[in-house]
DNA sequence: CATCAATATGAACCTAGGTTCAGTATAGAC
DNA sequence: GTCTATACTGAACCTAGGTTCATATTGATG
């Protein structure tokens, strides 16, 4: 919500030094290849060594552990958030609303098992996103996505972007390849006005 | 697995003291009642306190904590492994297997919850059952109800015992109830030969 | 009732991992 | 080049929670 362009009145808070803009990207990268790699449970310590810096300076730029594991989430928020609306993108130049609906839903449930650990995350330690923005955005688009479907008569009348988030908290991330295809296979169907037929 | 009415030809083993027996049943329905209500991180003390029993003799019949939650997980697989033989029974007797299938699903998703903390003190710790038998029991039930609706028309021919243990794993137990029916809406006809068609 | 092995007790122990902070280095301003 | 606020370092701290073990009880045996 801050607006710039224009100097701020009060606490002229000079901007940070060169090098902890460096430390502040190595951390995030670090923390979110370590997380995605090895769980939520990575110990300070070796996000901090994967980083290149102390522990110290974790604690310098994220108050606590939380902070930092809420901070990659958004990261990835922002990744669904981007991808959806790209899908919608898509959809408006005249792709078909299911099918970008479903892939966008295959391609969540395929990021998450890389990022499986993220969200393990973000439940643990009751991370709470510090900025909705970017969830807000990928609830718009995946609405407009389902309501150009539902227009063309493909996607079911009742179903809402509730759903859709339902059936993705429920995915089984953890489950091998075969078992997360037959998932989606089994589920899909869910959301078209077509069901699933016998033989499909 | 153990027959009785034969005594043990090496190691005697003198039977247990009663009190010793007592105790391990106060152990056991204290640690389901906490794990249950608290989660699977309860400590081993209130356990313990739960129970009326100190610390160490919650190490005296369980070596390990994860012993302990092994043998609350067995309890819960041994009650589904009930409820479908006895589902399983009134097919049986004439009921339609579809609907005996998914209110058997039904039933389950509402059991996680309650015993939600069960489930994922079983992920968490990696409690392995000491006794397949209760687990192939309920698996055995279940593909022979899905075979009885199979052969009624019903349930969809590809459909197998790893497809309901896929849903299972799935179900959203953490989701208030009207989610959860949601949910079970939405997959059920997964299941089923006619899908779910518009208006449905 | 005497005896003892099985059992129970619970304070102390140990480890893991998040967090702190006094000391040191350095970017940026003058 | 000097100076200082900002940033970095990493050993030490602290807490939580599982586990142990010396000591006290108690059920069973003869």
């Amino acid at each position: 919500m801050q607006v710039e362009g224009q100097a701020p009145p009060v606490t002229p808070a000079r901007a940070p030094r060169a090098d902890a803009v460096r430390n502040r990207k190595k951390i995030l990268a670090a923390a979110g290849e370590q997380i995605t790699a090895h769980g939520p449970e990575v110990g300070m310590d070796e996000i901090a060594a994967a980083a290149g810096v102390a522990v110290g300076t974790l604690y310098r730029h994220f108050p606590t552990k939380t902070d930092l594991v809420a901070a990659v989430v958004a990261a990835y928020v922002a990744r669904v958030a981007d991808d959806a609306e790209t899908a919608l993108g898509r959809v408006e130049a005249g792709a078909r609303a299911v099918d970008e609906l479903t892939a966008f839903l295959g391609r969540v449930v395929e990021a998450s098992v890389t990022d499986r650990a993220v969200k393990a995350a973000a439940q643990t330690l009751g991370a709470e996103p510090g900025d909705r923005a970017d969830e807000d955005r990928a609830g718009v688009a995946v609405a407009a996505l389902i309501r150009a479907g539902q227009d063309a008569g493909d996607i079911h009348p009742d179903v809402t972007v509730s759903d859709i988030y339902l059936l993705f908290s429920t995915a089984p991330t953890d489950q091998p390849p075969a078992a997360r295809a037959r998932w989606l296979a089994l589920v899909t169907p869910a959301l078209t006005t077509w069901g699933r037929q016998a033989g499909n």
